[in-house]
DNA sequence: CAGCCTCACTTGTTATAACAAGTTAAATTC
DNA sequence: GAATTTAACTTGTTATAACAAGTGAGGCTG
């Protein structure tokens, strides 16, 4: 054997796939008519289909069957820091629904003290963690540390809206933005959250946010469904 | 039971790791002491082990053992479109080499050749893969298609050296990026050439470059190793 | 007819077993 | 002593088996 049978198994699906035998959506055949087309045991198919689940072109449902994944992703567009992920989502179309999970003072990790300058002799900031509902269905979960003076008077309105146009109205203009995007595989705690399988794909948006005269705003992390969400940007010479 | 057992032994096993029992680059138990351990079979212990390296947690090598993953990752900053990709890497002290898979003029597909701008009576354009390696191993694959008559002046230059500062080079300035950040899992081609598991996360850089006049030059994707690499980016308000 | 139950289906978990294949170091051979 | 072989480890593949748990349809009961 040249290669294990899974692998061939797995790679004869996936054809189908990508050829349309399987539409998104679509059930594929389920374990026991596998094992009798392909004459194997049912780990061999089993591990078949964890490749196909592992690449991200199908989800298994347990009781129900195996289904082909919808591949349509929405786009997050970072033009100017003010008008933001929700305004853009809800301009596609998207129903955005914010469902808070914790809004404390907190003192945060030396790197957020850091960034957000914040004063050493009392390192305090908002903590607000929330979970971003598109279409009823879970996301994105968002880690946010807003100074102590803005969260305190913002407390409400944060909780219910989203960050940055709730900033702007209240005078905090947000000048410029620090991002980095990086891809992070869910742990239990996000798996739990974006009911998604332990170790699913996730695309992480980490940024710092400044107002005038360049003072740190907020910090923090956007972590979204790396199967359902994707990032555009324009890079422009002149600057 | 509650909680699989699996969950429960890779969850006990991720505590030592972030609690770090087990540093990055270590050995964990084998699967024989595993099993002794926990007093539970092998299938168990090894889908433990597939949970860890779900997370990406560790990574297993047949015949040594499995070992915790190293956490460092290069960042690609995106600035202005001329200083990339590569320079960026060598400031941080990453040595780099371009190894050409495929070079050749070919038919693009039609998304390519809207973007692009091709005359629909000979939309041709040069393919070139290339794999690029950081420290003599493979950590990204670019996909690029670049006009005929520059993939045609500049072949040989374009085998060996980075794109973006080889056109500059020869007065082909590239004024606007407009990129797409996106996450995808390794197929078995990708798996291969980038010597990942088969669904490894993977972060991918869509990008289309354009010259003076708005005119596209190239369309490409760079698909890079999601456990070793990041994009950071600098949003200001004022444009 | 509404509600409940049962049954037949689905995928998920776990155990035992045997062999394959990659790695390493000790033992053997030349 | 150097090269080769062997043995003891490691993880990878595959089979068989049994039970758990989620789902949905059909039938039974009130």
């Amino acid at each position: 054997m040249s290669q294990p049978l899974h692998l061939d198994i797995s790679e004869q699906l996936r054809q189908r796939i990508t050829a349309g035998d399987y539409l998104p959506g679509a059930k594929l055949p389920s374990e026991r008519q596998l094992i009798a087309e392909f004459q194997v045991s049912r780990i061999t198919v089993r591990r078949a289909i964890a490749n196909l689940v592992d690449q991200g072109l199908a989800i298994a449902h347990q009781g129900k069957g195996v289904f082909v994944t919808e591949r349509r992703k929405a786009v997050y567009t970072l033009t100017s820091p003010g008008l933001f992920v929700a305004e853009d989502l809800q301009n596609q179309g998207i129903a955005l629904t914010v469902k808070t999970l914790i809004f404390e003072q907190v003192t945060p990790p030396q790197s957020v003290q850091q960034l957000l300058q914040l004063p050493s002799a009392e390192p305090t900031a908002y903590l607000q963690k929330k979970i971003l509902l598109m279409e009823q269905v879970p996301g994105c979960m968002d880690i946010t540390y807003v100074l102590p003076e803005i969260g305190e008077l913002l407390a409400s309105a944060l909780q219910h809206q989203m960050t940055f146009p709730v900033l702007e109205r209240h005078n905090i203009p947000i000048e410029r933005v620090e991002a980095m995007i990086e891809c992070q595989n869910a742990d239990p705690e996000l798996s739990q959250q974006l009911q998604v399988p332990l170790g699913h794909s996730l695309l992480t948006y980490h940024h710092t946010a400044y107002t005038t005269g360049d003072r740190p705003v907020l910090h923090g992390a956007s972590i979204s469904r790396g199967d359902r969400f994707c990032y555009a940007v324009s890079l422009n010479h002149a600057r």
